[in-house]
DNA sequence: AATCCGGGGCG
DNA sequence: CGCCCAGGATT
């Protein structure tokens, strides 16, 4: 790897924090044209934000340029210029966390941190066998502290190397090659064929339940819709009148809501069918949608703050999928004159 | 504790 | 093309 060896804290730093999230062979470029730019501290705590950006341009995560400036700024003013040492310190430059922070101080300065990336993550669940999964707080505390104890204090630099050169370059995330790995004999994970299972994956969001109770209420040959608006799911899609539960509610309750009357109270309206919508999978949530059709008099008042929308005009609002799937199976044209409302 | 922040590589 | 990768800040 090409930054072996190297001792110098910016320079250190500057490859870390270009590193983070980010593969060698797409950020090693960036790294060396801001070394060009921007040769040490004092050069890059002066540089001008849009010029730095521009030259970060292309690599994502552009906060991490913007500390990058931040943090130089700091130095030059509250460390006098020189490169903080202690883990402490570097942990309270923006843009540096617990990983970064033990990188510079091990590499630069010799001081015993281990670094826990997501290589020595990798290497560790499968050698040791551990099971937790990484992202959640018992994970963390398990890998920092197993590390920690690892570390060898004679060199740290060069044991926080190895590692991540291992997890990097023969442990690897997919296919490892575990033939070629000096600790193959001693892998639990290898030894006990769990090498595709390790590390744990973190648990996705947790999966909620939430129930859509959809009023399709027609007043002639037109239907009442809005924009949703607030900051949830589906934002700017349009919708019907929603009543939302927390928990499932069956046809018969839902009319004798309090938010049903409160939408058609005093209104002359008629049931006509309720229909269950296809359960709808979110990354995080899952939609139980239901669809009420709900006949008024075309002559009756308008819901107040609701389009009332031609039927044959939906077709230019954009719905959820959810919608736009019951639209397609339940055309609701002739119903009015099919019930004589 | 959950969510956001951008890219690229891989199957 | 969808899935995976991943450190730090924010809320």
């Amino acid at each position: 790897m090409p930054w072996r060896g190297e001792k110098d804290p910016y320079r250190v730093w500057l490859s870390e924090v270009i590193l983070q999230q980010t593969r060698v062979d797409q950020g090693w470029s960036y790294y060396l044209k801001f070394l060009k730019a921007y040769p040490d501290l004092s050069s890059l705590a002066q540089a001008r934000e849009e010029e730095a950006l521009l030259a970060w341009q292309g690599l994502g995560y552009y906060s991490r340029c913007r500390h990058l400036l931040e943090a130089a700024r700091m130095i030059a003013t509250r460390f006098g210029g020189k490169f903080p040492e202690r883990h402490e310190d570097l942990l309270s430059l923006p843009g540096v966390g617990a990983y970064t922070a033990a990188a510079i101080a091990s590499f630069a300065f010799g001081l015993p941190h281990a670094v826990v990336d997501g290589n020595v993550i990798r290497v560790l669940a499968r050698f040791f066998g551990i099971g937790m999964a990484p992202g959640t707080a018992e994970g963390k505390a398990a890998f920092a502290g197993l590390a920690d104890r690892l570390l060898d204090r004679k060199d740290p630099g060069m044991h926080n190397q190895a590692l991540m050169d291992l997890g990097a370059q023969v442990c690897s995330p997919r296919s490892p090659s575990c033939p070629h790995c000096p600790l193959q004999g001693r892998c639990i994970a290898y030894r006990s064929g769990q090498i595709k299972l390790l590390p744990t994956r973190d648990p996705g969001p947790r999966v909620t339940d939430r129930y859509f109770h959809y009023l399709v209420i027609q007043a002639g040959d037109s239907v009442y819709i809005r924009k949703r608006t607030s900051n949830d799911i589906w934002k700017h899609l349009y919708e019907f009148p929603l009543i939302e539960t927390k928990r499932p509610l069956g046809p018969e309750k839902l009319i004798r809501s309090r938010p049903f009357c409160d939408l058609l109270g005093n209104l002359d309206f008629r049931i006509w069918e309720t229909r269950k919508a296809p359960l709808q999978k979110l990354t995080h949530r899952r939609i139980h949608g239901s669809f009420t059709r709900i006949l008024v008099p075309e002559s009756s008042a308008r819901l107040e703050g609701f389009l009332r929308v031609p039927v044959t005009e939906l077709s230019r609002y954009a719905f959820p999928r959810l919608i736009f799937s019951f639209l397609q199976g339940n055309p609701l044209t002739l119903l009015g004159l099919m019930t004589g409302l």
